[in-house]
DNA sequence: ACACTTTTTTAGAATCATTATAAACTACCA
DNA sequence: TGGTAGTTTATAATGATTCTAAAAAAGTGT
């Protein structure tokens, strides 16, 4: 199993339920931008087992909190979480309400010129809407 | 009373409660950013009568959708408004919970290179995380 | 394998921001 | 002043998320 390290190095235990989670979120080569319920979805359509809503939502924030997870700021009654958790901008489609990547390169360095007194910068996030 | 033309020429009565939603929120040089929570409480502090919840709501929904608010993005279980609906960018201080201005001098220009086919480019929207 | 501890899963309840409802009230216009 | 459309309000409903506590599973040592 290519994930039980990856959570045992974690300090989480490697469970059926977490197994299947990684199955679901990182057996791809492709960035997967989702909020809880779209990845319920995808949990019950892709296994032949039932996860809880509550394992769900455990695991997400477990997985957010280790890193492999990250969250991403936009207006939304519901949370978008990104498998993408290098630093990255996003296209946000305001019709279908989609995330989409956008490289580091897609936007060119960001120079922040304004400093606060005792802050550092822990990221910076360009959020894009689009229209059509 | 300087708020009544601005909401007549909107299309929304100037109602005695949008009118002193309009003093709290706009009878200032700064910027406000706030919750409805924020807002609610500044009403309930700085006017002698009360204001409905569903009021502030409903003023700030009507506020947004006529211009003189916007939604700012933001992980949080509560929705971020700003007064200052011009174009510019945010500090997100994640101790204090609370949104400081860029401008966009304090950014410069950001340049979208990739494009998505049938749609445009709506707003460019940066966020900068602070941690201590 | 067994006993024991710790972590995890789970169904269901609780929370809480937000939205919907519908009746009373108010602004506006003829 | 009467009529009408728009607004406010208390209250209920909604829905995403978190909490609870009991059952299940995983890890540890023997
Ligand atoms: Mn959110
Ligand atoms: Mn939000
Ligand atoms: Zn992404
Ligand atoms: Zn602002």
């Amino acid at each position: 199993m290519k994930y039980v390290d990856k959570l045992r190095n974690s300090g989480l235990r490697p469970t059926k339920q977490r197994l299947q989670i990684c199955e679901v979120l990182f057996n791809t080569e492709k960035t997967y931008h989702f909020t809880i319920n779209d990845l319920a979805l995808k949990i019950k359509n892709q296994l032949n087992n039932k996860i809880s809503l509550a394992t769900v939502y455990n695991t997400v924030h477990a997985f957010e909190k280790k890193g492999y997870l990250k969250q991403i700021p936009i207006n939304s009654n519901q949370t978008y979480f990104d498998t993408n958790i290098s630093d990255h901008h996003h296209f946000y489609d305001l019709k279908e309400e989609k995330l989409i990547d956008l490289e580091n390169s897609d936007v060119g360095p960001i120079n922040i010129l304004k400093k606060i007194n005792g802050k550092k910068i822990k990221s910076v996030e360009v959020l894009v809407k689009l229209e059509d």
